[in-house]
DNA sequence: GCAGTTGTTGACCTTTAAGTCAGTAAGTAA
DNA sequence: TTACTTACTGACTTAAAGGTCAACAACTGC
C-alpha cells in the first residue's frame, strides 16, 4: 500500500507566527479593510476556520502583526547606543545603515505605512504605536544627537526638530518604495541614499 | 401664506465639485475600502443617488478625487522656476516655504498619503499620479539644484539623491500629522520644520 | 398657472466578505 | 487496532456596503 500524505497537519503551535505573517504582507501591500481574510488564510497555507481559532477577529490579528512584528526592532538600536564610545556621528550612521539594511530585508519595516494607512481607523492600536515605537526611535536618535552637542561635536540645534530632519528622510524613501515600486521609474537604492543623507546632513550639524 | 423652502435643490454644476471635496477629506481620514459612499454623499450634502449619477462608481470617483485635485498645485511652483533671478538658493527656500503653507491649509496635500496608502490596489492610478505629480514635483527642485550647481552656487551632488533629500522631508511630516495627529504628543510646526531642513540642508549643499 | 423636463431622492436589489459551527480527519495513547 | 481528543476544514449565515431605478419634486418655458 502506499502511504498517503495527510491533507493537512496539525501544526498547534507554528499556526499563529504564520498566520501573522501572512496577514502582515498583504495588509502592507493592500490595506487593512482591502485585504481579505480568505487571502490571508491561503497565503497561510490554512482556511479561514483556522484564522479564527487563533484570533478572535480582524481586528485581533490587525493587532497583533503590529505588536509581534515592531517590537524586536528597537531594541538592537538602543543596546548600540548603550555601548557607543568614540563620535557621535559615527554612532548616527552606524544607526542609520543598520535601519537601510533592515528596511531592505525584512517585511516588517512595511509596518510604518501600515500604521500610517490605518491610524484613523484604529486610535487605540495608533497610541500604542506612537508610544512604544515612534518615540521610542525618537528618542534614540534624540539621544545620540544631545551628547553629540554635550560633547561639542555638534552645533546646539534645535533637538526635536533635529531628530525629525535625521528620522524622515529615511523612513519617507521606504515608504515609497513600498508603495511605487511597480510604476517608479526613478527609484534610488536606500543604502545609497542613507549615505547621502547622512553626509548632507552631517555638515549641517557638526561644529565648526 | 408662508413660502417653504425647497426640501432640497437642483445643482447640476456644483455637485460633482462638491462630491469629489467630501469625498477627498473621507478618503483620505479613513482611506478608500473604509470610506462608505452613503457618508460620502451625506456630508456632501446629497444621497447615495446623486453620487452615481455623477460618477460610474466608487473606483471612477476616487480617479477624479486625485486627477481634479493634485494637478492645479503643480503649475505655480514651475512658473517660479521659469521667472525665478538671483540665488537659487533662495528659489530652494520659496518652494519649500510655500509647500509647508499650503500643506497648512488645503486638504488637496492629503492626497500624498492617500495614493501612498492604496497605490497598490490602483496601479493604473498610481501610475498616473507618479507620472502627472510625483515626476514633475521631482523635475522642478532637480532643476534648481542643478542651475544651483551650474551657477558654482552648490556643490556637485548626486542630484537625484539631492532631490530626494530635499523633498522627503517635509512630505513625510505631512504625512504623519495627517496620521497621527490625535496621538502625537510631540508634534511639531511644519514652518519651523521646513526652515530647520532648509538651513541644515544647505549647509551640505553650498559650494565652500 | 400649467405642462414638460430633469436633478434628486430613498427604498430596494445584489454582491461581497466577515464571522460561525457541525463535521472530519490527524494525531495520541492504551 | 481501537477509542479518544482536538486542530482543522468548508459550507453556511449574516451584515454591511456597493450599486440600481421608479417615483418625486424642483425648476423651466410657454
Amino acid at each position: 500500500m502506499n502511504t498517503p500524505t495527510p491533507r493537512w497537519q496539525r501544526r498547534k503551535d507554528a499556526r499563529p507566527a504564520e498566520i501573522i505573517e501572512a496577514a502582515l504582507s498583504l495588509f502592507v501591500e493592500r490595506g487593512f479593510a482591502a485585504t481579505r481574510l480568505d487571502d490571508v488564510a491561503k497565503l497561510a497555507g490554512v482556511t479561514k476556520g483556522t484564522v479564527y481559532l487563533y484570533f478572535a477577529n480582524k481586528e485581533e490579528l490587525f493587532k497583533a502583526v503590529v505588536r509581534e512584528t515592531v517590537l524586536p526592532n528597537i531594541e538592537s538600536g538602543e543596546t548600540l547606543l548603550a555601548e557607543h564610545q568614540g563620535r557621535w556621528a559615527d554612532l548616527l550612521w552606524t544607526l542609520l545603515e543598520r535601519w537601510a539594511e533592515r528596511m531592505e530585508q525584512s517585511a516588517s519595516t512595511g509596518i510604518s505605512k501600515l500604521m500610517i494607512a490605518e491610524a484613523n481607523n484604529f486610535p487605540e492600536l495608533a497610541r500604542f504605536y506612537v508610544e512604544e515605537v515612534v518615540i521610542r526611535s525618537r528618542k534614540l536618535f534624540a539621544n545620540v544627537i544631545e551628547r553629540g552637542i554635550a560633547a561639542g561635536e555638534f552645533r546646539p540645534v534645535d533637538v526635536a526638530l533635529a531628530t525629525r530632519a535625521v528620522i524622515s528622510p529615511l523612513m519617507m524613501i521606504k515608504v515609497w518604495k513600498q508603495s511605487f515600486s511597480l510604476c517608479d521609474t526613478e527609484p534610488v537604492d536606500l543604502r545609497d541614499f542613507a549615505r547621502f543623507h547622512y553626509e548632507l546632513m552631517l555638515q549641517g550639524l557638526q561644529a565648526r
